[in-house]
DNA sequence: CTCGCATAATGAGCATGCTCATTTTTTTCT
DNA sequence: AGAAAAAAATGAGCATGCTCATTATGCGAG
């Protein structure tokens, strides 16, 4: 049983290393679920007792990065900044931990992310967005803004995320100077709206 | 030649009609191409003739409710509400009219709008895109705020209507009474943004 | 009326995401 | 070790969005 476990999660590794180097390299929808699977050297079929759909593959790849830039964030979060620069700092680490996955990624995470306000559980992305807006709940509530909040301020939180996303992975501007514009912007709209 | 020009419109109006038929019947992922263009009493590779892509099909009837009620909007805009009035009456007017879609074409939105950031010209929602920001621009202007107006304004403008629109999609509250209380939020921000 | 041409319709076929019955491998039990 | 059971791998095959070479249609010119 130990042994099969490990072989199980050596696979899925090189089920995401084979999808992120094709990925980069062809792009989002040029890479087939079967180019992925030969990458792996595994069947077809073998990639979907892996992964349910291709999408879920990006998926996990997304949130591996945002979970170690979230790691990241916990780690240097010193509790001595405002509100908005932890925000600022989270959401910018989580785009930074991205980086490699910016042009390619794209058009997947419209589907990954994309249905925004619905909670139904089976969605490839739902666990990234789960994973932080609980790290957003624990900033601001240790910003002196506890919870219960209003279903409505999580929604305007989600959106403004959502749009920063979407911009910067399209931001052709030097250093994606741009994204951080609508970054800054879109936090302090997000903070004046708590009060 | 205006006979042919006048059978491809009712050809174009005959798909539509069908495809509206089967998208509230069977939603937008169970309505396949195939059974459009039998529904439409076409072949299969007619109804590429007239839309390039399903998700146009979707996008055409959309646009067509939506232009419905721009023009309504114009029509009824006395120039005597406060900006935050007027937005929202154009908001409102859209979302109602697409109350029968609301239910079929969630998932279908989420590609079609989605590209949030991007200004390809040739995804399928762009027209939708391009249309309601110009009727945006428009009351933007006649309040007092003239063009040119910074990307970033937009671009947070755009992002909080699809907010709002993809909360509406799944907003089952009576009277999709929480779409209004988060649509009044975000434009409340949104005017709040532009001092 | 007929011919030729432009335009539109057609449906077989392709690409690809995904399924599932079958086969192979691994584990467990005696 | 050998048999039975459980788990995993496999790849042929399906569904469906979309393409494209071929066929049909309608129109103006002779």
């Amino acid at each position: 049983m130990r042994i099969t476990a490990e072989a199980k999660s050596v696979t899925r590794q090189r089920i995401l290393q084979a999808a992120m180097r094709l990925f980069q390299s062809d792009g989002w929808q040029h890479t087939t679920t079967r180019g992925i699977a030969v990458a792996a050297g595994i069947a077809t079929g073998t990639l979907f007792n892996y992964f349910p759909t291709k999408e879920a593959i990006a998926a996990a790849l997304l949130a591996e990065a945002l979970d170690r830039a979230g790691e990241e964030f916990r780690a240097g979060c010193s509790g001595e900044n405002s509100l908005e620069a932890d925000l600022f700092s989270l959401i910018w680490s989580g785009l930074r931990s991205l980086r490699e996955f910016r042009k390619c990624l794209g058009p997947a995470s419209d589907t990954i992310f994309s249905p925004l306000a619905r909670q139904s559980p089976d969605s490839p992305g739902d666990a990234i967005r789960v994973d932080h807006l609980e790290l957003v709940e624990a900033i601001l509530t240790a910003h002196g803004f506890p919870a219960p909040r209003p279903a409505v301020t999580v929604q305007l939180y989600w959106t403004l995320y959502l749009g920063v996303f979407a911009y910067w992975a399209d931001d052709d501007s030097p250093g994606q100077e741009d994204t951080l514009a609508l970054l800054d912007q879109s936090l302090k709209l997000f903070v004046a709206s708590l009060s």
